[in-house]
DNA sequence: GCCTAACCGAGACGGTACGTCCGGTCTTTTT
DNA sequence: AAAAAGACCGGACGTACCGTCTCGGTTAGGC
């Protein structure tokens, strides 16, 4: 997801010239500004409560300036959460345990992920924005999911070549599974993404999946919630 | 999801005596016809165009006779989605081809699923509408993913029952894999629910996880049934 | 100036048959509630800073029904005028003082029509509204100067039966002049008008034209203001 | 009607010495390119729908060189506006026809002050802006009207000294009828100001007060020259 | 068979947010 | 330093839609 402007600079081709840009250039300072705007609005009044105007006005901007960088309520609140997003897996340093349940484990930090308010309310604003259209809900799901994903196949991907996983396992599915099911159950359920939720998935789907035996087998406890 | 007065009628006592009910009777013959409608406005102008107005045109009713019975938007797009999610799974009669496998795909059927343009449209007006309160999220996704959910349990439970798979199997957190996804994935994504993502979950994620290795990979026989 | 519907049912023939006027029927009586909130909150903010969200605030209003009666806020400013103006001059019981200059003199009711701010305030607010289009002009500049010139034509017109003017007095347009200087005065100049200013349009201009020698000379002390 | 800085200049002491002026002088051609500009787009989209950005793309100018001469829209649209009214009496060399009437139709030119849509949207303008403050609308009508009524003045002056007029007529209120009326039927009604209705002021109105009895009803050669 | 309460379709109502437009100011680059 | 270009803030515009209420009319019971 990406500002107005950029998206037009891209459809041009590599070979166009900028026509010199006369006028005053766009404060590009502001975009951050108005996107952090947008994330506390929303974590104040939660997803059905957000307006142009108090995202405007938090901003110290006026409404024309928000839309002349992006279309649309939807598009601005998507690049928003792609903003806070953007800081939660980063792939570059993934953790290095020595086994792939530790490094799953791992790369779920309580302190991010856990059900903040702030954060569910944000997430959850999503959702009801997603379906204006085909691009956007894309483009969200994509910023929501994909890092995600890639950092479970980069982990998974690890523990084929050091041979504790067969290489006929399906790891382009499985490094879907936990991130997709986070998702559903942040953006659509409402519920909290917990450790006792992510235990069950890893010890009772991902291990067994990919003929791990060192899964612990599931106890009640982690079950206790549905 | 029921109607306003079934609920309200559910949450008296027992003992309480409906108060005799004078006057005219209200027809809940126009119930479908208004949930038809509003299908047919969400295949038509999508989740972000649906509008109780439009409802009431086109189901010739009038607003107040749709508030009478749904407390509000939300809540009637829950109950229509519902309307035609009771036909997809028929927990009563559920297929027995001999293998789990081949039960789970038994439970696919291309006509009700695959990517319609109607049936995503309506399918992704639930996301923007879920966000607007906890106990309406909650509501709707159990619509959605129960019913599947617990026929993937039953199939299961068969299975392990008849030895075909491991009693220390976490059935309870699979089966809700392949409904969370094909959730996510029509709900959020908006991509189609396809037989080829049937495939790759079954083949790649539940039958792996539950150790059966009669898995195959998918194979052109696989999709003749399309 | 009427309001939306009237103006439409009077393009109908007098044969056409109002088709039943089905659902809830248009309460006219906020008509003049939205009316006079438009002349207070013109009293108050003055002609530039009058603005439909206040009036309709004012009027206890949603925007939505004003514009269902009015289609633009010229239209209501000037219908807003009009529903004074109708209490100034009342055609029907016309002064008669026994000679015309001093009927003239009697139409002039200084508690109505001397500078009071609310008055200049609304007056000066029609002129901003009126050029927004030709069909507003002449309505709105019918309702203010009309009623006054067919009140000046009626005095004239009695003068003449008893003798007092010449036939050949050109009241048609005579009749026009003092309305029309007022009303510039008024809405153009934004000067107040004044007992000095109307004695020295009688005295200087009506009386003479109609040659009754009965007219003062005008003294210093009547153009002390120019 | 002024500029902005020789407006400023005015208001110093005589003895004020302009400091030495650095930099790029202001290119005072660029007025009355930016005014005729802004008489364009008045008679292209009228008065409610000129705009300085409008004018600014006209005039090929920037908004900021256009605030840098006129405070506001309003001033800048009664400068205008003087700018081809300054051209249509020359209080220098008035007509001398031998007769007061023959003067009076002399000042009236057709071709500039018969009924152009062009003209009219221009003088239509002028009302919406007046209202904005009094020293405006004080400006505005005193471009307007004043020089039309010092050429009356003047006009009638020589035909007192001549012995046309009898020097009790009041001529000071009289010089302002015209003026006014024509005013108001252009910025106010809107409608055109035509050889009919400066005949019917002249011969029903101004020489009847001045008692001049050579006034004659209109006949066809009046209207020849038009 | 008549009364009356609750239903019905239609649509006006109060309120709120939308996305656009414009006035007047400020910034960047060019002349 | 002034010019053209155009981004910026603030705020009003007129529209759309939610959920409620009112209208005239219809459809059941209960009398």
């Amino acid at each position: 997801m990406t500002t107005k402007t950029e998206r037009t600079a891209r459809a041009h081709s590599s070979a166009d010239i900028e026509p010199a840009a006369r006028g005053r250039k766009r404060d590009h300072s502001r975009d951050a500004d108005i996107l952090d705007a947008a994330l506390d609005v929303l974590a104040e009044v939660g997803a059905a409560g957000i307006t142009m105007d108090l995202v405007a006005e938090r901003a110290g901007a006026g409404k024309a300036t928000i839309y002349r960088r992006w279309t649309s309520k939807a598009e601005l609140v998507i690049d928003a959460v792609a903003h806070i997003e953007r800081m939660q897996v980063d792939i570059e340093h993934l953790p290095d345990t020595g086994t792939l349940r530790g490094d799953l484990l791992a790369l779920f930090r309580p302190e991010a992920m856990e059900a903040s308010t702030r954060r569910l309310k944000i997430m959850s604003a999503l959702a009801s924005l997603l379906s204006a259209d085909q691009a956007l809900a894309e483009a969200g799901s994509a910023v929501i999911v994909k890092p995600w994903a890639d950092a479970h196949f980069a982990l998974m991907q690890r523990a084929v070549t050091r041979g504790e996983v067969s290489a006929r396992a399906d790891i382009t599915t499985l490094s879907q599974v936990v991130p997709s099911m986070a998702a559903y159950r942040t953006l659509v359920q409402r519920k909290p993404f917990t450790l006792e939720f992510l235990l069950s998935m890893i010890d009772g789907v991902i291990m067994p999946a990919l003929r791990i035996c060192g899964a612990r087998q599931p106890k009640k406890s982690d079950r206790s919630q549905t």
